[in-house]
DNA sequence: GTCTATACGCTGATAGAC
DNA sequence: GTCTATCAGCGTATAGAC
């Protein structure tokens, strides 16, 4: 049984983006040889070239596999859920659970910085899922759903409270997995944080 | 008149170390050459290794200046105002501020995988300025001016809107300079998003 | 298609004159 | 203290066998 023996040229590409993946987060890219890979992954060094022509390229496949991963998350929620704000808040849980169970996935797009290797100007925050997620907030202003403040504004007020999260429990300052804030987020972001003073008296 | 033809030590530092600082943003670390800080600072490489040793010496030493930098700021805040919800505001109002006249001190702070280049496991959110920043969300939650939340999840909140809209910033994808968002932020952060719907009858 | 051994360019760092 | 010229090591990529 030869076909059992020799992987699919899918697995091999699997393999090594998913080595990558793990030594990029771990050491950053410029620190990884593609030797590294190679050992880690257990194909050859020919193997890697062959499949993705440099190291770049290896990164490169590497982004725009998971850009699209997190892509078809937005689109199936966007798609499933009907009130912009519902949609918002079931994104953020994803995200936060993301974070608990393949937190190098979404390490490798918060934390990076991507145009180390990415050539050109291309921006991770201007691919789709980033804009797919201000359109959430756009139509839920429009439907009144949010107050009517600067789009970017109230995406950056309710997205930014999350990903700030994110970003302090990849570096381990938070300890807690971050699912437990959930609603703390939720609610702080939709209702605020000022402290419901008793109505002031002169 | 000699001593005007040769720079003062501490001058030549600093032209090294502005030099490099606007090399690692524009760049990233690993994309820039001793060369290239040798260069656009006009000094020789034997100055650049004599004043700090090893290319990794002059991204540690920039760190350090930047950071004592910004520890200063908080200080001064935190030192001249009383309530630290007003301490609060004012630091999002002067990093903004920042942001737009200095960016790329800012964007070494906040948009730099500061791993590649510090030894050991050194975390920017873990030094000084920022442990006092989410000090005064501490202090803001205990004398009531903020509502009783988890202390981590008050501090994304407040600081991560903020921090949100300063790496659009940096990014280009917000055109306009932050600081005509500052009002909208800081009221979104405290009072929140969700429109106040009309008193909903059943 | 996959492998190993090799080449070539680049970069961080040094040596030694001034 | 400052400079220039040079080195040594590493890391990407290739050549060529299987």
């Amino acid at each position: 049984m030869p076909f059992l023996t020799k992987n699919a040229p899918e697995q091999i590409d699997m393999k090594i983006m998913t080595s990558a993946l793990n030594l990029f987060v771990e050491n950053g890219y410029h620190n990884v040889t593609v030797h590294d890979i190679q050992k880690r992954s257990g194909v050859s060094i020919g193997a890697i070239y062959h499949h993705f022509g440099s190291k770049e390229g290896v990164a490169t496949k590497l982004f725009n596999h998971i850009i699209n991963e997190l892509e078809q998350l937005i689109s199936t929620i966007t798609e499933t859920i009907e009130s912009p704000s519902e949609q918002c808040k079931e994104i953020i849980k994803k995200l936060f659970e993301y974070t608990e169970s393949k937190p190098n996935i979404i390490a490798f797009v918060f934390h990076a910085k991507h145009t180390e290797f990415l050539s050109g100007d291309y921006l991770v925050y201007n691919s789709s899922p980033f804009i797919k997620m201000r359109e959430v907030i756009a139509k839920g202003i429009e439907c009144g759903e949010f107050l009517e403040t600067d789009k970017m504004a109230a995406s950056s007020c309710i997205y930014g409270g999350a990903i700030r999260m994110i970003q302090l429990r990849l570096d381990g300052i938070i300890e807690k997995p971050i699912t437990e804030y959930y609603d703390t987020i939720i609610n702080a972001a939709w209702s605020g944080l000022k402290a419901e003073t008793p109505a002031e008296v002169s």
